[in-house]
DNA sequence: CAAAAAAATGACTAAGTGGTCAGGAAATTG
DNA sequence: CAATTTCCTGACCACTTAGTCATTTTTTTG
């Protein structure tokens, strides 16, 4: 009954991931609106009609774009329990979602872009899931805090200055680059992680993981 | 020889500005690609062949714009020397910044939109003037940790995610409002700030400025 | 007040856009 | 192998867009 023919190894479904990878990079640098179907067409090296053939629109392509990135987003912090460690679970968030900076960048800008014009096709994600997601960590922190294992901070903005910042490495890489004169390396990401951890922990007063203190020097 | 004609009393000089201030909101709201000539002529209640009279080309706004909006990011900090007290500094830094994303949130998003789509039209800019001030502001921040004032961090990274995180407040209010489920106030700006400059003084080892501890309460 | 400069604007154009459609090729299936 | 479905594509269209240009109006100036 779900074996009928669109499975994933039909040339469709594999024609349908080509136009993603290539409406991704086209996305994340020129924008919505500044990238046109023949871009994406050329990228993927396909004709334009075959783009509007497996997605309706270019909005429907761009959404189910943005589907497949809000997923990326998962972390093991989704599974986090006031019985873990805060200092080493918000150590790994953060190792996370730098990782995420350096080998998803594009989504990240996506992302980011969708958000600075007002989210409107994310409106809906973040009025449901992402508001729930939100209230259960939010409810751990508050829980690691009453039980005196780590600073009053407010979890809410806590939350958003780890977002802002790993993201930032991903969003503002022009910049980066700009001023350090070179792009970012692997090594260059696991330096700005321990410095970045180094600085979150210790603002709510816990002590860096020995696997986040300078290692191979 | 300077008092010609076009001076700022002048009609043109009223025009413009009216023109740039419909140009940031539009620009803001959707990006450069989706903002037409005709939007912002509509927005500042001029007709369409009036924009590019004063502007040769939207391109040419919309670089004269950036200019204008590099021109806010000044702030005190550009003052600062290894004499003066680091956590004041760094906190008045990071407040300044807080302020600007609370009043004017279209600039620091155009910004943001700039640098995602790899910053074209501030690569000059980003290779000049914002390397030397990187260059002297990392050096009074090492000097402040020589002076053993604070702990040693790499002033590359705490300027980036000191940015990253004042920023975050603009460039993601869409995302901070649905989560909050209301609109980020004076009094919420607030509590941020103090909240960010806890975060980062104490990750740097700094003791937080009275004036950012938890005032009226 | 006349001349010159600046400001204003309606009509137009050339280029690019997302999307449709009809018809054909290829693959799948009973 | 015939039939049905999936896949593919060139030609085309309605519409938006930035920018030009010729002309007129307004302002400034000697």
């Amino acid at each position: 009954m779900a074996s009928k023919s669109k499975m994933d190894g039909s040339i469709g479904a594999k024609n349908k991931q080509k136009i993603l990878v290539a409406a991704e990079k086209a996305f994340a640098t020129y924008g919505f609106k500044g990238t046109s179907v023949q871009q994406i067409a050329d990228e993927a090296e396909l004709p334009k009609t075959n783009i509007l053939y497996y997605f309706k629109s270019k909005q429907g392509l761009y959404v189910a774009l943005l589907q497949d990135i809000m997923s990326l987003w998962n972390s093991r912090f989704d599974q986090v329990t006031e019985d873990d460690d805060p200092a080493e679970s918000l150590a790994d968030y953060i190792a996370d979602k730098m990782t995420m900076s350096r080998t998803h960048p594009q989504a990240s800008k996506i992302f980011a872009m969708e958000v600075l014009n007002g989210a409107p096709y994310l409106n809906k994600f973040f009025s449901n899931e992402h508001v729930a997601w939100m209230e259960g960590r939010v409810a751990i922190l508050n829980s690691w805090i009453a039980q005196g294992r780590m600073t009053a901070v407010d979890p809410l903005y806590l939350l958003f200055h780890i977002w802002a910042c790993t993201q930032h490495y991903a969003d503002f890489s022009a910049q980066i680059t700009s001023l350090r004169g070179k792009t970012m390396k692997r090594a260059d990401f696991d330096e700005a992680t321990r410095q970045l951890v180094q600085l979150i922990l210790s603002g709510c007063g816990l002590t860096v993981p020995e696997k986040y203190l300078e290692s191979a020097k």
